[in-house]
DNA sequence: AGTGTTATGTTATCACATAACATAAGCAAT
DNA sequence: ATTGCTTATGTTATGTGATAACATAACACT
């Protein structure tokens, strides 16, 4: 990531939700803001628990239930991602549209890239209905190095 | 799941699961093995805790950690795998040769499939290819409704 | 038998997530 | 403005999944 960079694409994120929620009738509330404030100025995903911890610099009364509150509406509005072998949260790149995504995760850096090829879906949904499967959604979730990483260390 | 199939099943599993260890010179020992086999047993992938449960019938003393460990060894050995996205574990149906699967969850019947789609894999392989991404593990979990119970009630 | 290694027993604790109920804030209609 | 409904937040406690740390026992190899 380069520095610099992610404060200006936090605050596009932020505007881009804003507007995302007005447009929908949902209440993109402080609190649910800051969350997501802190989950796009993470490079990396970040527990629930990580959530509360630096969410209590802003509201110094949050508790478990406030975070996971926001998630919630905040995964709602598609505008953050849960990683499901991370039990942890990231910060959606583009929510201005639904989509599916798959997560690569370098067990090196931490860093969770988020991708959205569209050959993997289409030939995971012929899959799907080859197998009269009617999906709700979809977790594609690979764990290994990145580039950067694999580039860096011989091994 | 044919009623009656399922215990034979198991046994040729479990006989499987004998030859492969002992071929590894991996040691499935009676705790291991039983934890197998109420995995094997189960239609539906089972918590940690609800394995427990089942083992204390055979070992009264287990605890946590008795499942825990017995369930680090089978993942190791590819016997079972756990499923991300229910914090749950499942007997794998094929484990003799190793393979990246798939698998298809019913929000309905709790059903879980194990897919092996080759073209899945092959796409996800060159996806990865393409953003020089090695992968050490994949998941790849897809919730919805089955064949069956889509058939069955019309929403 | 002696010794290193692997497996198990035991206790305590960590990490992640939600139930249940109370209070407050937003909002629309009178 | 007051009422009454709906949504959001506060608060306490608990449920659920997983592991750390250390002790003991079983095994394998000499
Ligand atoms: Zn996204
Ligand atoms: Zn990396
Ligand atoms: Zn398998
Ligand atoms: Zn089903």
């Amino acid at each position: 990531m380069k520095p610099g960079s992610c404060h200006t694409e936090c605050q596009q994120v932020l505007h881009l939700a804003e507007r995302l929620c007005e447009g929908r009738g949902a209440r993109l509330t402080p609190q649910r803001r800051q969350v997501l404030e802190i989950l796009c100025a993470s490079p990396k995903p970040l527990g629930a628990y990580d959530i509360l911890d630096l969410l209590k610099q802003g509201v110094p009364a949050a508790k478990p239930p406030t975070v996971y509150r926001a998630l919630e509406f905040l995964l709602q509005q598609g505008l953050v991602h849960r990683i499901e072998s991370l039990n942890a949260y990231v910060g959606c790149v583009h929510p201005d549209h639904p989509h599916a995504s798959q997560f690569l995760i370098c067990r090196d850096c931490g860093e969770v890239r988020e991708l959205e090829s569209q050959s993997v879906e289409r030939t995971l949904g012929s899959a799907l209905r080859a197998c009269g499967f009617k999906a709700d959604s979809r977790v594609v979730e690979v764990t290994g190095r990145c580039l950067r990483c694999s580039e860096q260390e011989t091994p």
